[in-house]
DNA sequence: GATGAATGAGTTTTCATTCAT
DNA sequence: TATGAATGAAAACTCATTCAT
């Protein structure tokens, strides 16, 4: 049983309702944990509560449904994903391509540390319970990126190849290598984090 | 509704049982085109019969539970994964850029080809009801680029980095560009081969 | 997997159809083992085709559902148990004690020898499929009893209590000493045949 | 309809679960109705908690299954047979053969009285649905009864027979004595009990 | 007649959701 | 608010019976 720790979590809870903020808490810390024991198909709202530790009537308390308790999750996440991505102002001072080895190194820590959370994204975002509401809340970590590509494009440094298809590559490169230290059970080490950079700067540079 | 071409499928049902290999084959499409409109989490076995037209009990004499359909179905789609890859014999006296290539187009017009088995193999590999037997269904594709790999790198043409990196950069923009199109509804063509192998041969060129 | 031999159940098939009699004979067989085997809440009319050697519609050319085939088979061999019964002309010279021991043998011997079906007609006639007409196939085996035992009153020589209460006392030792013997898979000997006698006789005596 | 009283049932219920034991009464109770109306082969789930007056979910939150509640309605009953035997401490002092008539008489009386039950547990001994655990749960109703017959066997009061030939002659006449009154709706009457333990007592007796 | 794959009505079982406490 | 037993609609699965061959 993985723990996901409750900190990190708690400032999902801030717009969420008015009532018990860490109830909203645990209860998606513990459908995260299920989601990552179980898969989307294996949930049950019952179990959800168990791990909680509340009664499963409660959850009805916070979310009026299954599908609205999974859609609240997705965009708590996804909204989340950009919170811990604006770089630092002494960063922003640095060439591109260590601005660029920056976000990447911060990004694969990110989905590493939090695997539960990246999982139930890829798995919630292809599911038909997806609402409408939900598609929209966009990744922002890609806006950071965009802008830095684009300047990178305009000084010749990268080539000038369609940012989705540049997307591809880094996302690409980072979910899969994020999932084979997970099926591996082993940490990300520094080799891991330049050997990956590495790739993906000769991937992109002009 | 999605329709998958039968000649195809046909070859999975080769193995499966001793009934009538056109009816395996229908039910086997019948649950890819169902899994791709409503997810795994929407399947369900009388829909399954409806989409390949029998009656609900006949699934039930091809494959003795709804898990037993669906790791069945992820063995014969992991197996015949390989089945296209292997390169033709004109091929392989090119150059190993060459070779990589031809490997690499193929992959993504298979891939874009067959959205929906690609979409049931990612979502059921992570699924709890995923069989161990399933599970030791290896996923051949990956032999013949080893070899084309090493090669590569004994030659010095190519990173001295492991495979499984350089996997996961293969894999993850392989992915990661055809749900892209898939998304987008858009084709996949000559610019976007291209511009993505140029990506890749970039990133593992020496 | 028990064998019941042909040649006795072939004489059920006289007045059952006019279609091949071996075959009904062994649809019989077939279901008598099946019950014994899985008790007839476990019967499955596909298993008792396997078992018969048929495909299972052509049961259904024979029987015109299981309820009739289990109806059949019950009158016939309820019809059937007092076709051994009759005492031969030599014993009905016999003192009636005598008489009695021999048909107390006869009894126990055949119901060791048909078990299967000793079986099933106990477990059937306690189903609400039983139908009003099998109801009806009286057990004639007491028939000759009932001469016996009211001559034997007659003559003072065994108690005067209603038949009912010493068929109870017969039949019941006869079922649970034959079930004792099948359930410890033990032969019935001539001690136990003696001394299950010693105590009828005993409790019927005046 | 019959009903059976739930007072007695409720003994039943002291081991099973945690959870309501006046629901587990009644669902024994239904069941064993179900059971007498319908026979094992008739019993289905939705009929058991329609009678029971619950929804058929709930029957599930006691039992996992159909099986398990058949099975533990069995140990429930078995083990319940023996409850009511002990005999009393004035009875204890009589002469061997008014004890055992005592034995007989709340034998009789218990087995009328508790039909239903006698009924399933015969129906449900001989079905493949009976567990291992289940088989091992032994009729303790025989051990007061074993000491009783040793001790008569020492006196040179009762024959010198296996005791399980002793027990055949007693329970089939038990049975055989319930299923008629049963059968003819017939109650049990002083001339019954007192010509059925003649019966008993002279074949038993030296 | 004989076959046995196919059928689908009828079961068992699950689980999101409710509601009395 | 919080509870968790109860609910019952909906799903998986079974199997007697049919029917095209």
């Amino acid at each position: 049983m993985k723990k996901i720790d409750n900190e990190y979590l708690f400032i999902y809870t801030q717009k969420v309702k008015e009532k018990d903020p860490d109830k909203v808490t645990s209860i998606y810390r513990a459908t995260l944990e299920r989601v990552s024991e179980v898969g989307l198909q294996g949930l049950k709202m019952a179990e959800i509560a168990k791990r909680a530790q509340i009664a499963s009537g409660t959850l009805y308390l916070y979310f009026s449904s299954k599908e609205e308790l999974l859609n609240s999750l997705y965009r708590q996440l996804k909204l989340q994903q950009s919170y811990l991505k604006p770089v630092s102002q002494a960063e922003s001072a640095l060439p591109l391509k260590l601005q660029l080895k920056a976000i990447w190194t911060q990004a694969l820590k990110y989905r590493m540390a939090h695997y539960a959370e990246a999982f139930f994204l890829e798995q919630f975002a292809r599911s038909p319970a997806l609402s409408e509401e939900s598609k929209q809340v966009s990744d922002q970590i890609t806006a950071h990126l965009l802008t830095l590509l684009e300047r990178a494009k305009a000084e010749l440094i990268i080539k000038n190849l369609p940012n989705e298809l540049l997307f591809c590559l880094l996302l690409g490169l980072l979910k899969e290598t994020t999932s084979l230290c997970q099926a591996k059970q082993q940490d990300l080490d520094q080799d891991l984090i330049e050997n990956s950079f590495l790739l993906c700067w000769d991937a992109l540079k002009a």
